[in-house]
RNA sequence: GGCGACGUGCCCGAGUGGUUAAGGGGGCUGAUUGCAAAUCAGUUUUUCAGCGGUUCGAAUCCGCUCGUCGCCUCCA
């Protein structure tokens, strides 16, 4: 990887750096994104509490994060994106003495759910999963060295942070320090000021704990991430990601603890990504979890979300691709609005691009030769990096205006990541192909030295390009609710239909073809007759 | 109560001062088709919650009103 990138790096330097801008949560503006140490970025990403089942709400963060930092690579930086995984929490402490089952098994269990959830999305740019658990040594000895600079006091076992010797405290927020942290929770007894928040909370004999210099006990949440933080990216790195739920009192905490501990900004750039909610009823995986009420459980749609499992059924029944497409579609601060049918309503716009690619692979396959193997779009060459992708249209009316779109998805990008515009320009590109192949008649045969077949191919090329970006259309679309194996036979048992259906048409039998047609239809198999061959999808 | 976000055409959603307000979904019309579907073209779309203000010019800036939502306690 750091080779790809460096010799990505090497070849921009001659060319101007994008600039690309991002919203600073601190500074409330867009600012030009230039990282501390170029090429290299560091991002760290709240992840999950592994107490549940994750729900659609939790792949928000990741599948926008995922893709920043493709795009951040692609756009000649290196990389390293951290999300770290809770694994020690009130929370799990008490699913584990309900399911009398270690905490550790619950977290390994439910981490793995969180996981398998991800890759379904296409979420595989991480390359750090750190877990609280494992970073013990390090959060002590960071709790330890805020004491010892006179950030934090301990009482009774128990660790605080002292707020107030933080004048730097509530800026992220935008919060005065008397409106802080209500009352001070339980441990308001102990507290220096209710704004004070635990770093380190002393164990009761049969909970579990670690040793520490202030007894048995186990971590704040807070504490943990800048910790692991730490450990992976160091005193000060580029971008710190989550939900605005999380901006307080988490990730003013979080920089509280590490801005103090190092004497430098944690982090250079804050960005938060909106919540999902759940139609008119509140945030997805919010209170409403917890509290359902029985007029929201008769609203019934979104309970599909809710609960154990929720998520991975989701994705059985409308494929990660469609749920990272309906969560890119919309720009990462917005608040998406979750419904079913919204969610439909994407995967049916997803199909005008699953069309296409069988369109062009139809057509390329014919006119393969032993210069042309067939060139299937998803194996077509993908452009790693924006200067290889760059290409000169040299007069072609196509490729000039590809070029041109490929130059708009790039500025909706380096625009905060606008993914919704971004992708609006990959529809205006599919219809400028699905015009090109109508005009020149190339899908009823065409020779592999024409040039609109050759900028065809090119302009496809970019397709691949900009949608791998987005991890898009990476690979052929999974099935919806069902498995590979029965799908390929379903395949060879319709082409056999087609066929039947082909050979009554061809002797004007249309009421055979139709009926044929109309029968497949209702099992829910649509045909489309097109001038390359017939070929089916499910509708 | 404190802090903050949002309200865009039938629906979803880009768009933070200046060409005909992206794109998608749906409806309708035309080209194409044996007929459909798909594809392409056009249309639904002088309009951006309401009122007032700033400006040569505002969906975009300011004020007020109405409405929706979030955070302030664990939450992506």
């Amino acid at each position: 990887m750091s080779t790809a990138a460096a010799t990505a790096t090497e070849s921009d330097t001659t060319s101007p750096k994008p600039e690309i801008r991002i919203y600073n949560t601190l500074s409330k503006r867009k600012e030009l994104f230039a990282p501390l140490r170029p090429p290299k970025v560091g991002i760290y990403l709240c992840g999950p509490t592994v107490y549940a089942e994750s729900h659609i709400g939790h792949m928000v963060g990741p599948v926008i994060f995922d893709t920043i930092k493709r795009y951040l690579r692609y756009s000649g930086y290196d990389v390293t994106l951290v999300i770290n995984i809770t694994d020690v929490d009130d929370k799990l402490i008490a699913k584990s003495h309900q399911r009398g089952i270690p905490m550790s098994q619950i977290a390994c269990e439910m981490t793995a759910d969180y996981l398998a959830n991800l890759k379904e999305l296409g979420v595989n740019q991480i390359d750090y999963l750190p877990r609280a658990t494992d970073h013990m040594p390090q959060i002590i000895s960071f709790i330890e060295e805020l004491e010892k600079k006179g950030f934090a006091y301990a009482v009774d076992g128990d660790v605080f942070f002292d707020v107030a010797r933080d004048p730097n405290y509530g800026q992220l927020s935008n919060r005065t320090a008397d409106a802080q942290q209500g009352e001070g929770g339980e441990a308001a007894g102990k507290k220096r000021s209710p704004g004070d928040f635990a770093l380190w909370k002393s164990s009761k004999a049969e909970q579990i704990s670690w040793d520490s210099p202030w007894g048995p006990g186990r971590p704040g949440w807070h504490i943990e991430c800048s910790a692991m933080s730490h450990q992976i990216l160091g005193d000060t790195f580029d971008i710190h990601g989550g939900g605005l739920d999380l901006m307080f009192p988490h990730h003013e905490n979080e920089r509280a603890q590490s801005g103090c501990c190092h004497d430098a900004p944690m982090v250079k750039y804050w960005l938060h990504n909106g919540l999902m909610r759940a139609g008119e009823k509140g945030k997805v995986g919010g209170k409403s979890d917890r509290e359902p009420n029985p007029d929201e459980a008769a609203a019934g749609k979104i309970s599909r979300s809710k609960g154990a499992g929720g998520l991975a059924e989701l994705i059985r029944t409308q494929t990660g691709e469609r749920i990272r497409f309906f969560l890119l579609r919309t720009h990462y601060r917005s608040t998406i609005v979750y419904g079913e049918k919204i969610l439909e309503e994407a995967g049916t716009s997803l199909e005008t691009f699953y069309r296409f690619f069988d369109r062009f692979n139809e057509i390329t396959s014919k006119v393969e030769t032993h210069d042309h193997p067939g060139q299937l779009f998803y194996d077509l060459p993908t452009p790693k990096s924006r200067s290889e992708g760059d290409f000169d249209p040299a007069g072609d009316p196509l490729l000039t205006e590809i070029h041109a779109a490929r130059e708009k998805f790039l500025a909706a990008m380096d625009d905060d990541f606008n993914s919704g515009a971004a992708i609006s320009v990959l529809f205006d590109s599919i219809r400028l192909l699905n015009r090109h192949i109508d005009a020149h008649s190339l899908a009823s045969g065409a020779d592999p030295e024409q040039s609109e077949v050759k900028s065809l191919i090119k302009s496809a090329t970019v397709i691949r390009e900009l949608s791998n970006v987005l991890g898009l259309f990476i690979k052929p679309p999974a099935t919806a609710g069902g498995d590979d194996q029965d799908t390929a036979m379903l395949d060879q048992v319709v082409h056999l239909l087609i066929d039947l259906r082909k050979e009554a048409r061809e002797r004007k039998d249309y009421a055979t073809g139709d009926a044929i047609r109309d029968r497949l239809s209702d099992l829910g198999i649509a045909l489309l007759d097109k001038k390359e061959g017939t070929s089916w999808e499910r509708s």
